[in-house]
DNA sequence: TTAAAATCGCTGGTC
DNA sequence: GCGATTTTAA
């Protein structure tokens, strides 16, 4: 630990500081209980961001630790930004160098001060994705491995997941890997550890694998044995705080497990009714153990809701009230009920986008901003039909939660430069840049590259050195490998020489690359140029370029604004990119069975999958201030063919009285049908079909409401209007037409430019009316 | 080696 | 139904 911590710049106050007026009881408590391990269970919207800020900066004021002593962790850099900020504005200061970031971004700081320790020499590169790909790729190859069968996204995953659960290759068995693989996984797995040591780099989970490694390692002192690192660390850390802890894996647990044992003040602020991410490996169970993991935890309870309306907050209560294994809490808010939760039945996917975005529209005329609003959808292919109809009708948008800034191909293409520019030997970025731009060096001449430098055991770099001084070569290859070694050897030169933002704009312009996309007819490529001079102004505020590619592949995010990027838009995303987030008006697309709760969450992880994505539906809800609306199709067109939906089971565990369906579809045969049959609906967990009959009775037969649970829904259904033959009609998508013929609510109807059609009546208006 | 054609496959996505 | 990837043809 080469930094001393630096001395308190002030005494503690006297008095409680301000800081901590405005907290309510059990907000307070859980700043104030510094001592021991905390579990704060903070419910969506409870001021959990708060409580953590200003627990940081009360043990500061209060001089129970100082800067250094503290470490304070997060998941994203969003959030680890904004505790920084706020942090700083409370306590007046800034927080450079303190322990406040991510896990990763932490581990890599403390794994750059060992790095020897696990094989590594401190300028350790961190690889992304398509680096981890193209290096299974070339094992699977190596190996025999069908890559067809097994593709390296596949056992890449199975690679995360082990590291996830801190499972070196050590630790398993071969057996442990299944039959994936042609039964070589664990093999592979050890390969690809080996490799990157050869390529001296590391993946995000070997961040964490590597510090707990450090951690354990064992020395033979005159008292016995010793394990200096972790004793080191766990002194200097005196207290941690540790933000969304139902989403740590269990390699983090072990990390805060260790880094706490000694000073045991170990804050862990999460919602178990959160936990949405265990498909990467996020472990529950961490936040539901917490009490018997750490003996004498204190657990606080933040109750009360500064977000959502009443009514939200009670549908969202009866919804997650059905999960078992939960903490339990009860969130409540002092304020108005509101209005409630809107459930609406559309016809198709299409009807649900022209639904929600008249309510947009509606919203909008009632001056409410844009940025006000959102739409959050399970998957991503729900987002096209709701964007086709925001285009459509110019409203404004964005989708949140795209290709992060150092994902894009411009990005890593660039980066790839830089990193064989700082590191020769780093293969992995030599394979990406050395034909791109195009310059003649295809597989077959990559192939001779690669086996001289297997044979030799050098990095590619050093074999292109060696080889264009032979004839082994294509003559094309030889000279444009040739010309491209010479200017990297250029470059390097210039590297000490020169600021590093001009080097990069040097590299990228002679070596073809912006060239390349300048000659790009896509009408993305601008763009694309503009993240180049994007990513070389970063560069600026970087002393060297080995920090520069460290903060890239950790911190770096996609900028905030593009070229209108003030205007307030309507936010368009997933429902996991929803976490955190909040709005006035939250849409919820798409709540059918088998989109939403996904199918696949269910048939992989049965009634545990099912949990989550009831989570996920409470997460959703939760998004929302004023008012959520749910919509749910009929019929769906997913991956290009027709579906019949059922309702979501969640729509029927919303408690009746917080909720208002609503739809625009007439009476039809299919639903009068099985009016005869009884109210035997079950619980929440009966057959699909009769949750099915439940949804459709209350939605379109304008009947008296059935009880659920005890629960009247009441019903808003908007009433079609009865059509005569010859009647003229107007229809959304065909326009005018005349009724050529009635069957029930089904109309055969002549229209003026699209032909005859046979449509639900509830879908045209009489002309008249249409304006 | 590159460009066009065919095939695949398809939650969620931080670091 | 689309986009990414991979095979095939030139």
């Amino acid at each position: 630990m080469t930094d001393s911590p630096p001395a308190l710049p002030f005494d503690p106050p006297a008095r409680a500081p301000g800081y901590l007026d405005g907290l309510n009881a059990p907000q307070r408590q859980a700043v104030e209980t510094l001592d021991g391990p905390v579990l704060v269970l903070a419910g969506a919207g409870t001021g959990k961001t708060r409580v953590l800020t200003t627990r940081l900066a009360h043990l500061i004021v209060t001089g129970r630790a100082r800067p250094a002593q503290i470490l304070a962790v997060t998941f994203t850099n969003k959030a680890a930004r904004e505790m920084r900020e706020r942090v700083g504005a409370l306590l007046g200061r800034p927080t450079e160098g303190w322990w406040i970031g991510t896990f990763h971004a932490l581990a890599a700081r403390i794994l750059r001060r060992h790095a020897e320790g696990v094989g590594l020499t401190p300028s350790f590169t961190i690889l992304d994705t398509d680096d981890q790909l193209r290096l299974i790729k070339q094992l699977l190859e190596a190996d025999g491995i069908d890559a067809k069968r097994w593709p390296a996204r596949l056992i890449l995953s199975v690679i995360e997941r082990w590291k996830d659960r801190a499972l070196t290759p050590a630790r398993l068995k071969p057996e442990d890997g299944g039959d994936i693989a042609a039964g070589k996984m664990v093999a592979l797995y050890a390969a690809y550890q080996a490799r990157l040591k050869t390529l001296n780099a590391c993946d995000f989970g070997d961040l964490l694998l590597h510090v707990l490694t450090l951690f354990e390692q064992v020395e033979e002192t005159a008292d016995g044995p010793r394990r200096p690192i972790l004793e080191a660390w766990q002194d200097r850390f005196r207290y941690l705080l540790v933000d969304e802890y139902q989403d740590t894996n269990q390699a983090q647990y072990f990390w805060l497990r260790l880094l706490a044992q000694r000073h045991r003040n170990l804050a862990c602020v999460g919602d178990d009714d959160q936990s949405i991410y265990s498909w990467r490996g996020a472990e529950i169970g961490n936040i539901l153990r917490f009490e018997s993991d750490f003996p004498g935890a204190s657990v606080i309870r933040l109750e009360e809701n500064y977000r959502s309306t009443g009514a939200i907050l009670g549908a969202a209560a009866g919804l997650i009230a059905r999960n078992q294994g939960r903490l339990g809490k009860t969130v409540f808010t002092a304020g108005a009920a509101g209005e409630p939760v809107s459930v609406h039945t559309v016809w198709d996917g299409e009807e649900e986008a022209r639904w929600i975005t008249d309510r947009i529209e509606a919203l909008a005329a009632r001056d409410v901003g844009y940025d006000e609003m959102a739409i959050l959808v399970r998957a991503g292919f729900q987002m096209r039909e709701l964007e086709d109809r925001l285009i459509q009708l110019n409203l404004p948008y964005r989708v949140i939660g795209g290709p992060r800034f150092y994902e894009r191909r411009e990005i890593r293409d660039a980066l790839a430069y830089l990193r064989v520019l700082a590191q020769p030997a780093d293969d992995l970025a030599f394979e990406r840049i050395v034909n791109t731009p195009r310059r003649g060096i295809g597989a077959t001449s990559l192939r001779v590259v690669a086996d001289y430098a297997r044979r030799h055991g050098v990095p590619l770099t050093a074999a292109v050195e060696a080889l264009v001084a032979t004839d082994d070569l294509p003559a094309k290859a030889r000279a444009s490998l040739a010309r491209l070694m010479r200017d990297f050897a250029r470059w390097r030169q210039q590297l000490s020489a020169m600021a590093h933002p001009d080097l990069v704009r040097i590299v990228l312009d002679e070596s073809g690359y912006t060239a390349m996309w300048q000659a790009d007819p896509s009408p993305d490529a601008a763009g694309r140029l503009d993240n180049l001079k994007e990513l070389a102004n970063a560069l600026e505020e970087f002393e060297t370029l080995p920090a520069f590619l460290e903060h890239v592949s950790l911190v770096m995010e996609a900028a905030e604004t593009g070229p209108d990027g003030g205007r307030p838009m309507v936010s368009l995303m997933t429902l996991h990119g929803a976490k955190g987030l909040e709005f006035g008006h939250v849409f919820l697309a798409g709540w059918e069975e088998g989109v939403f709760p996904s199918q696949r969450s269910m048939d992989e992880n049965g009634i545990a999958g099912l949990e989550e994505e009831r989570r996920l539906a409470y997460v959703g809800l939760t998004r929302a201030k004023t008012q959520a609306y749910v919509a749910t199709a009929l019929r769906r067109r997913i991956h290009g063919n027709w579906q019949d939906m059922l309702p979501s089971r969640f729509l029927e565990e919303l408690p009746g009285e917080h909720v208002v369906l609503s739809s625009d579809l007439g009476p039809g045969e299919g639903f009068s049908r099985r009016s005869g049959t009884g109210d035997d609906l079950g619980g929440s967990l009966g057959p699909a079909a009769a949750r099915f009959e439940t949804a459709r009775r209350a939605a379109f037969r304008q009947q008296p409401a059935p009880v659920v649970e005890g629960v009247a829904y009441r019903v808003a259904a908007r009433p079609s209007p009865a059509f005569d033959r010859g009647a003229r009609v107007f229809h959304q998508k065909f326009g005018p037409g005349t009724v050529a013929a009635v069957d029930g609510d089904k109309l055969t109807i002549a229209f003026d430019h699209a032909g005859e059609k046979r449509v639900v009546a509830g879908f045209v208006v009489p002309l008249d009316q249409a304006g």
